[in-house]
DNA sequence: CTTGACCTGTGTGTTGCTCATAGGTTCTAC
DNA sequence: GTAGAACCTATGAGCAACACACAGGTCAAG
């Protein structure tokens, strides 16, 4: 039976993170009467080791709750794994594209700004290089 | 003066927001006496869309804090701006790159997975398309 | 005055941890 | 056997940027 630290550094990662995933009910701990602290055997070692890949894979906490409890039924998991992914994936697809039209935008106006001067302090402004900043593509009725 | 719904419909964004934005400090409306509401005015409606877009550019409230406090000294906040972008551009990129590789990982799995049959409920595993993924080649980085 | 539609402020939830805090445990020195 | 240091623990709070739930306020129509 192990300690919160010693099942953290067998799975590499921190304390917390094991003590989170008790917290939130993915790993059940027995608790030492003498003192509450939390101990785990080989199977909560297997049971972090198998959140860790499912945290790389996409899967969220909840996912991984999900799936874990489908466990104590009589049907494999993997039809809610497989279908899980494939939600997901769109998902993740978006949020790079998101993320890139951001970077876009960013790249963009550090581009424009490069000709622009700092602007003077201004009542009426706050920051020319933002308030400037795409001014001429979006109409903006006001 | 408008309410927060009027001045939400202004800016194109939720009223939440905008209750949001008054509740960090971002933006800062007078309170009608006798019933509590929130009132704002053009100023107000100009920062809010100065808000907008930093949020588009990529600056967190916390930034935008920062520049708008910066108007109120004698210089000019758009180096701050400059220096906040520059420092912001790479952990953007790094966010795509981790989000690839998160991606990447997914379809190589998804991939594989086709060729698996779904595993038999067991009590010595959870799900063997998430658990035998990735066993050949775990330890990569050394 | 009442109905109803719409609006309000505030508290709480979200995600996956990480940090702060106060205190318990264990090891060493003597 | 005991004082102190080093290390460990459980628990509550904090983060980002809102979205949502809730009880209640406001305002026009009748």
């Amino acid at each position: 039976m192990m300690k919160v630290s010693e099942l953290a550094k067998q799975a590499e990662v921190t304390a917390d993170t094991v003590r989170h995933y008790s917290r939130v009910g993915l790993l059940k701990p027995v608790r030492n009467p003498g003192n509450g602290y939390q101990l785990y055997d080989a199977t909560a070692l297997k049971h972090l080791r198998f959140i860790i890949k499912a945290r790389l894979l996409g899967f969220s906490l909840q996912d991984i709750e999900i799936i874990v409890h489908h466990k104590h039924r009589e049907t494999s998991p993997c039809s809610t794994v497989r279908s899980l992914m494939a939600s997901h994936l769109p998902k993740v697809r978006g949020q790079i594209a998101e993320l890139q039209e951001q970077l876009t935008r960013m790249e963009q106006a550090m581009l424009a700004w490069e000709e622009m001067p700092d602007g003077e302090p201004d009542d009426d402004a706050i920051c020319p290089l933002i308030e400037h900043w795409n001014n001429q593509e979006e109409h903006n009725h006001g």
